[in-house]
DNA sequence: GGCGCCTACTTAACCGCTTAAGTACCCGTT
DNA sequence: AACGGGTACTTAAGCGGTTAAGTAGGCGCC
């Protein structure tokens, strides 16, 4: 109350003042640095606390090039990329563990890749940000080139296959999708098929590969139909893979939670009966799978300490860890009731 | 190529030496100021932009004590609190407007209230932001007595009863409530329930207030029961509507898209047919809504412009503009499959 | 008892940008 | 010819921190 109010923040000078040191001295000892008695140094200490003095941001950034911020820039249709609740678990998660060094993030939204790319550009030049979290990426994709070209640091959420020796966090999405075939084969499928994501999301595509080469590897017989995460392409393609002639598919796995629902009711609609004549997988869990009726088994991990992992791993890399993946997360079947509880004999 | 390099960023240093005048003269150049001439105007905006010159954010900050960022804080479980991807288009909204004055938006995601005010506090002694976003408002919220008490710029979403005289942001609930019982009226029912979401939230009491209101006003026997935006408790709740003993209830409103879904399947449950003997109104659209069979009718507006007026509404704020109520966006329904198409007599 | 060496500080420069205050020069006046 | 008043700049101070370089005093040591 009494040293406050006037000027409005309380800054270095105010605590040297009632020091009656010098600001370098109080400087070092906010640090932690050597150069003052252990004396001087607790009270500075004592009365920083009492002001209630707290560093002001911009002027840290200016001095020691740090912003302690880390930017997230999704492109404006990653509702559809992923999961309904995927991002605020994600974001929820990196958060926990960047606020531990007390970094904080910057977010943007954008509404196509050009402009992601200039926020990159743009951050950089300001010294906005650290670094930046890659998300959603494609094959080849363009951001991954930009990043290591402007030397921004960045921590990239995809498969270490894409990420040309940037700092990773990735999902085993391969053994998760053979992890799905495995369960289905082992309950007694033998013709399974997959709807799956836009083609052109990489995780899509190691997804694809790893089903049909599961499948391959236990004689069962795969069909796969690229997407595009939206629901009415997900009942159109249902509808098709329904009404095939020859051999049921006796199971579908979608690449999300609302694709698979959409599936589930394209398959009532059809009257073909879930579970009974057909099991239904989705991937990533959501509030969502478990409203319905049956309510859907999913491929999924714990999506916050996926995002932990992340805010981990890039404060690592900003401690100066070397590049490297690190796994955050195994999808694992969770068993609901849209896919058989227990083995049946392999029709035919 | 020639210039940047060894030092790295380029600064207004860098510009003046090329132009061969003092900073200063480049700093009014670049700002629109008066005190330098066109022709030396002209010049220092040429070269600024072949250096591909751009304002180092705390520098400006420093200086100006603005820092051209505004702040939003979820709560942990804001995922149950609105419908999925609500935030997601309501940021994109936010942010479209905001970039148009060059602002970016800084995210913190934090499990309880305790910590939400505790960052405002925090970011308002390290200056991190002009201002911030406050949404999901509760009766009596304490963080508009503390954006207020601290000096804080805000922005309230939420209805003005609630905000104290902050600049706010507001959808009509009241009217969208009052609608969706006119429209279940005109169709013919004449006993309708609310499964409502968690009562202390401001805008559920508002919904449930004039739900009652209208309801009264028509004749029409209403019927309230406060949920918590889960899906299993909707669950539950629409079994205990359905069975009720006397006069059935022939319409329910939900406060989200997910409860409404899992009134869906607990209705289909208990071999209700829906719209045939009840129909289902949903709150806030998203896909999930439409990949259900019969697909959910929904009171909603457009959330991604919603958002847009707060970005707005912020950029005014910041420019001095007094505080105000805006309408962001009045809830009208949007007719699917989960409602009568045209009126039925009421039964009896 | 003069030397060097710690320790515990202070002084001053710097980060990149803004802006009040100063200065040099030109022009039109009387 | 001295003067007032623009115009077009420059100088210098400041925003709130950090940090290299300087300095004063105390201590042990030969």
């Amino acid at each position: 109350m009494s040293d406050e109010g006037i000027s409005g923040r309380t800054t270095i000078v105010d605590i040297a003042k009632r020091a009656g040191v010098s600001t370098s001295a109080v400087s070092y000892a906010l640090n932690g640095k050597p150069g003052v008695s252990q004396r001087t140094r607790d009270r500075i200490l004592q009365i920083a606390s009492e002001l209630e003095w707290v560093p002001d941001a911009a002027a840290r950034t200016l001095s020691l090039s740090r912003t302690d911020t880390v930017g997230l820039v999704l492109a404006r249709d990653a509702r559809f990329l992923a999961s309904e609740g995927f991002f605020m678990e994600f974001i929820a998660g990196v958060e926990t563990e960047l606020s531990k060094t007390n970094r904080a993030m910057l977010l943007q939204v954008v509404s196509d890749p050009e402009r992601e790319l200039a926020t990159y550009r743009r951050w950089r030049s300001e010294l906005r940000v650290d670094g930046v979290v890659l998300v959603d990426l494609r094959r080849d994709d363009p951001r991954v080139e930009l990043v290591q070209r402007i030397g921004l640091p960045a921590v990239a959420v995809a498969d270490p296959s894409l990420t040309n020796g940037l700092m990773t966090v990735w999902t085993d999405d391969a053994t998760g999708a053979r992890g799905s075939v495995r369960h289905l084969h082992e309950m007694g499928h033998r013709s399974i098929a997959r709807i799956s994501g836009s083609p052109h999301l990489a995780h899509v595509a190691i997804r694809d590969a790893a089903f049909i080469d599961e499948c391959e590897a236990r004689g069962v017989r795969p069909l796969v139909l690229g997407g595009d995460f939206s629901g009415p392409t997900a009942e159109q393609l249902t509808r098709e893979v329904l009404s095939m002639q020859g051999a049921p598919y006796t199971a579908i796995v979608y690449d999300s939670g609302l694709t698979a629902v959409a599936g589930l009711t394209a398959a009532r609609q059809l009257g073909v009966s879930v579970p009974d004549d057909l099991n239904i997988i989705g991937w990533d869990d959501s509030p969502i799978c478990t409203v319905t009726n049956p309510p859907i088994s999913v491929m999924s991990y714990d999506v916050v300490s996926y995002g932990e992992t992340v805010g981990r791993v890039f404060t690592a890399l900003l401690d100066g860890a070397e590049p490297a993946a690190h796994v955050g997360g195994v999808p694992t079947l969770h068993r609901r009731g849209s896919t058989w509880s227990e083995p049946r004999p392999p029709a035919g």
